[in-house]
DNA sequence: CGTTTCATGTAACACGTTACATGATTAG
DNA sequence: CTAATCATGTAACGTGTTACATGAAACG
């Protein structure tokens, strides 16, 4: 039940909007550790706020739906340390293309080095994408404070798992073609 | 859906019961790339039964339940075929790690590094465990045939994404120490 | 004048987890 | 004698996905 504390963990840093806390997720530094949809988003604020753990303000803007912007209450904070004191799993692991090492044999060799060529050049764009979020911390890494050399240490993990899928799929690349030479 | 067009490639390779299919998720080579409880493989394996995707030939064992031996199907290799030539997106993260590099502040430095040191222990363990996989394998690399290479190819993976997370941890902790001591 | 951004949700369905249930055989 | 392994499942619940729904403002 992670979503939840993710979320509070975000309004623990600042209050946000719905809206807001969704595109941290899609395209944010949340995109370096956890994907939810808008829906998911809007469902949980919906059911903190009910709960306790989050309180809103509704800002009226004009010709605009109202903004909600959303705090973590006491409650909330209190269950989020809760949650940080204990330990956690790694996350499960579930990856499509891994399919692909059970029953490649049974497609061409093309459409498997396709595939990786493709996912190849997405996890490039995903290494780029995900270093402009790292470019504030990593300028001034010798005099973040804890707060934000932990953001940064997690952008890192994010860059460094792109980064390996890519590493992964040259050594791929390179070892089908070698043995279909053969 | 792909637990299904996991399962259906494991009987590609080789007919095999339940139990068998659920032990491959929990250590075996699916342990790389795809995690399913024991209740979610017979409860799909019945589902695909009634769909027509697999058959099974009950095998009387003296004093104990029939085993089920499941085999794929043409109409389930045929699914399996059409799923495979389609292009497959990245696995969605959801790491709770990841939490903590929102919200660490509140809880302090020595609750994340014990956090993340108990992390590297157990990446540090899986690498072993995943490597043993491999070691058929990579005793034969320069004679493997494109079956093999691409089971090879996928562990391989396995052992790099651990790897990675046995580094990560080491710079992440080495940080730490540095920033906590200024 | 069309697309993206801002801003909110509902409903149905698919998928995954946790807990429960049973029982013989084999290894230490 | 105890624990692990072999072998099968059911039921309730929680989480995530897909599709649908609305509508103004700002950008090009």
């Amino acid at each position: 039940m992670a979503l939840k504390h993710t979320i509070l963990a975000f309004l623990s840093r600042q209050p946000l909007s719905g809206y807001d806390v969704a595109k941290e997720f899609a395209e944010g530094f949340g995109s370096c550790f956890w994907k939810a949809s808008q829906q998911q988003v809007y469902a949980e604020l919906t059911k903190l706020e009910q709960q306790g753990s989050v309180t809103y303000e509704a800002i009226p803007q004009p010709g605009r739906l109202d903004k909600k912007i959303y705090s973590i209450t006491d409650q909330g904070q209190q269950e989020l340390l809760d949650w940080l004191t204990q330990p956690c799993e790694p996350a499960a692991i579930r990856e499509d293309l891994g399919v692909m090492g059970l029953a490649g044999h049974l497609v061409s060799s093309q459409v498997v080095i396709r595939e990786i060529e493709r996912r190849r050049q997405l996890h490039v764009e995903m290494v780029q994408h995900v270093k402009k979020l790292d470019e504030h911390f990593s300028q001034h890494l010798d005099s973040l404070d804890l707060k934000d050399l932990y953001m940064h240490l997690v952008i890192r993990r994010g860059i460094r798992y792109q980064e390996e899928w890519v590493a992964w799929c040259d050594e791929a690349l390179q070892a089908i073609g070698q043995t279909v030479k053969r």
